[in-house]
DNA sequence: TATAATAGTTAGTATTGCCTAACAAAGTAA
DNA sequence: TTACTTTGTTAGGCAATACTAACTATTATA
């Protein structure tokens, strides 16, 4: 049995692993980079890795860096995959706000029922990316993958539709429910300022320009998929 | 903030005080039969009690019976409330069995936001009962009130409607389930056996008998509400 | 390379929520 | 009323999860 707080560390390396500079790629995790990510301080981190190591979850020599088991991964990937489906059904079945649902899924991905997973899965129509554009693993693990780019890499002329976001912090997506755009929001590159590298785009006839920042944090394909 | 281990505390003192022989009555509670109901040792419930009583949560003195504050209650019949409104929710909208809902039920219930709660009790229209007949109580606490007697009080020749079960017991649900009876479902009184206190019913144009405390767990009115 | 900065570990403490064992109070029945 | 039974309490422990403080290894820099 994996407790709750146990998948909160699964989850937590799993995101921190997949910041590696490449696609597919795993980048390997210290102990303090893990506490400040949770929140927490080195020591108390340090005695849990104890516990999941003691449970074939993750592999950790001590002063080396930690990686998950085949074991961990697949738990965590579960908690993903419940969060991802229960914030794709409190936004599209009970009209939460972009900003609100991270909160409650977090709370919801720890109910333990197989069946109700796949309820909601069914509920929702097997969707394979959550409200944020994140892609939602599969029952066996499996994550779809789709490609995008960020919306600073569109070129002047050139029209994208917006796919995902790579931050989610309230602050950016309140920004975001501002300027009305959101997944499959369709954008036209009018200009690119060389010299902010802001970008000047024109959104269902409005026109107004983002920073690079912003641009950065969006990402866009050329059309919804 | 309220645990939710002492949540589950509040929960079981209002469902044993609800035990009173009058309707609207509440039942004293004692240390031993909180525990037995919660499958504890009296002396890990006696640790709970000061905790709670420290809280404001339940009034408590030394060798007497506990009974809830006004907090107490208040907080007690939202678990019930999200609870109730989760099993409805597991009943109707993701087809969960009358058996399967009480167990997720229970983790759901603790689930915290007051959002998620009223948004649920939209979805599923304000029901005033669950799947199991039980009141939901309001967002303020009240308890919507409806009269009901047991099966074994119905006359011979006369129908009546099943409203509620007063036992939730997987073995009792699903005995019901086998007979194809559940809330809504019409049962008309053919005759009722003096010897054993067994009763003869016609469910659509189907004829059986039910055993004295069958009867007596299956609540009925003249007609559904 | 020596040393300072960073990262990781250990030891000792607290809280929650559970346990057993021993004991005290209250209730019941001879 | 005494003695037995049931109920309630206290004391002492344990596991999970967090903390601080002190220490050690590793890495980075002068």
């Amino acid at each position: 049995m994996i407790s709750l707080t146990e998948e909160n560390y699964l989850k937590a390396l799993i995101y921190l692993s997949s910041l590696a500079p490449g696609i597919e790629e795993k980048k390997d995790v210290g102990t303090s980079e893990l506490a400040s990510y949770l929140k927490l301080k080195s020591s108390t981190v340090n005695e849990m890795l104890k516990r999941l190591k003691e449970k074939n979850l993750i592999n950790h020599e001590k002063y080396k860096k930690i990686t998950l088991t085949h074991s961990g991964e697949r738990n965590g990937l579960k908690i993903v995959r419940k969060h991802r489906l229960w914030e794709t059904f409190l936004f599209t079945k009970l009209d939460f706000d972009w900003v609100e649902i991270h909160e409650v899924a977090e709370q919801l991905e720890h109910i333990k029922s197989e069946k109700l997973v796949e309820k909601i899965d069914r509920l929702l129509g097997y969707p394979n990316f959550d409200p944020h554009g994140d892609p939602i693993p599969d029952k066996h693990g499996k994550i779809p993958q789709r490609i995008t780019k960020s919306l600073s890499a569109v070129n002047k002329g050139e029209k994208c539709i917006v796919l995902a976001v790579s931050d989610t912090s309230k602050d950016f997506l309140n920004y975001l429910e501002d300027l009305d755009i959101s997944i499959k929001t369709e954008i036209f590159v009018i200009d690119k300022i060389a010299f902010d590298q802001s970008i000047k785009i024109k959104i269902r006839q409005e026109q107004f320009s983002l920073s690079r920042k912003v641009a950065d944090n969006l990402l866009v394909g050329d059309k919804f998929n």
